[in-house]
DNA sequence: TTGTTAATTCCACTATATGACAATTTGGAA
DNA sequence: TTCCAAATTGTCATATAGTGGAATTAACAA
């Protein structure tokens, strides 16, 4: 029944209203007493009015009732990729178990691409290099290939796994996506994310070492169709992600000190914003690249 | 009752599950299938299970069932504010009257402060000039006094009328929230309000007209405590926004030049990342406190 | 303190959310 | 097509969501 009644509670008192005030209209006083003190779980379509009313986000509500965790999905992202950014084998491991377990007892395949994100991780993390585990990634590819309608899962779900697949795999993902816009451009949240995979598709297909550079059909048609694709003005960290994979580009092209100009340009404005890490992370791979590519 | 189960058959379709994968351990299936033709509403507890069951996010769902909007609280402030920076008369006054109507109609007083908002909209809008409706204000400003617990809705009220108030009522309103903000941090949602509301508080406080800079101790301690509360590294908006906010302080304090020379820099990272409104906007500004302050 | 009013809870009752299982429809495979 | 299994819907019994109003408690002024 999950005891919400309780969170509501805390939100009514401290928003200051009577029952009276949040209940009138949409449902009984002596019924949302009953609520409140657990004896009573409430229809859904009541407690969206409810919550309406008392001017409450649902985020807000879930994040107060669940102890100051965001939702199971973001939540589970969010601490996958932390504990590979972190190298941290035994929390991988962990979160990799309980996927499994999810996974077994639900037979729900979400939870196995958990699991496989996670394998993947761990694999990287093991050999210290962004090699994956074959099978897995198969397995990965193979449940993108089903996805009809991208959510905000499907996208994440891609968006922190792309860098695994077959770069072929990844072009065809991502033009399927950009085919399916329209409406994820609509929602702030998904459009978002939508952003992000094609900055990382660019990065990804421009980061090989081949001296031949096989992509750039499919990297100019990725950025023209950012360009047209209404980053919001104030998302300044997806404008500087735009400059950097145009200047990835670039140095592909073999237009280095063109590249390499725009790359320090972004890294100074990181590092005059105090975003040393993201400076940092920009500046070793920009020494990458250009190492790789340079004469 | 809402029908929302037509809107959860849909993104159950799509994501191709069957009535039992997603139901088993929920809900009997027959009962998830009733639902979903609209025979019967749902509890809460139940229909948040299904959502984390189906990696569907709260938001997407709302707004896949709202035909494309968000939440009702986003919803007015956007609204709003839109209709404000477009100088929309009618729109501000359809809205306003709708306010007044939910007002009478339900006696809540959040309704009033919508009103409010609008008002004191309206009447800059008419005089074209950030003159307040001064009992508006006034009222605005004893429902502030009165809140207790800072939420997403009670933050964003504040943050898009601080303004139109006495400047010494934006003192204490700030201080009280960064009082309060150990809590308000833990939640992005609200972290972010919280930011945006330091950075136009400091703004607000050092665009007066006065040669003698009233407000220099609060604004430096703003901008202590903004320097500690950790501006994510990927908000690189809020991050531009401090390096001006540190200019407006800076001119206010004499240091003319070294003020003009970071709000330049600020506006030229605007126009390099093309982000051009906000560069004129920011420049416009720039013009302004310069030519009030210089000499 | 006492009295008074508003806020909440209790209780008896009704409406409806939910489950068990049978009946029907749907979607392929042969 | 025909058949079969899986998916969905219908039926009915029951648990529980939800109501109205009386009883109790909280708030607070005199």
């Amino acid at each position: 029944m999950g005891n919400y009644g309780a969170t509501f509670r805390t939100f009514r008192k401290n928003k200051g209203y009577t029952l009276k005030q949040v209940a009138s209209g949409i449902v009984s006083i002596s019924f949302l007493s009953k609520f409140e003190r657990g004896d009573s779980d409430i229809s859904f379509s009541v407690m969206v009015q409810l919550l309406d009313r008392m001017m409450v986000t649902y985020e807000e509500f879930y994040f107060l009732h669940n102890a100051g965790k965001s939702n199971a999905i973001e939540e589970f992202f969010t601490q996958a990729q932390k504990a590979y950014v972190l190298r941290d084998g035994p929390t991988i491991n962990r979160l990799k178990k309980q996927a499994l377990e999810d996974y077994q007892r639900t037979n729900h395949i979400p939870f196995h691409c958990n699991a496989l994100l996670l394998e993947v991780y761990r694999s990287m993390i093991e050999l210290d290099l962004p090699q994956l585990d074959h099978e897995a990634s198969q397995q990965l590819t193979n449940y993108l290939f089903d996805i009809e309608v991208w959510g905000y899962y499907e996208l994440s779900l891609y968006n922190s796994t792309l860098f695994l697949l077959e770069p072929e795999s990844v072009i065809v993902f991502t033009e399927l996506i950009v085919n399916k816009s329209e409406s994820i451009k609509k929602l702030p949240l998904l459009h978002n994310v939508l952003i992000r995979i094609l900055l990382n598709t660019i990065t990804y297909l421009t980061g090989g070492q081949d001296p031949h550079f096989a992509y750039e059909e499919e990297c100019k048609t990725f950025m023209k169709y950012l360009k047209n694709s209404d980053i919001p003005e104030e998302d300044m960290y997806g404008r500087i992600g735009y400059m950097q994979a145009q200047a990835y580009i670039d140095v592909r092209l073999g237009n280095i000190d063109k590249g390499e100009f725009a790359l320090k340009k972004s890294i100074s404005m990181y590092e005059e914003l105090g975003a040393h890490k993201l400076a940092q992370h920009s500046l070793n791979y920009m020494k990458i690249i250009l190492s790789n590519h340079r004469n």
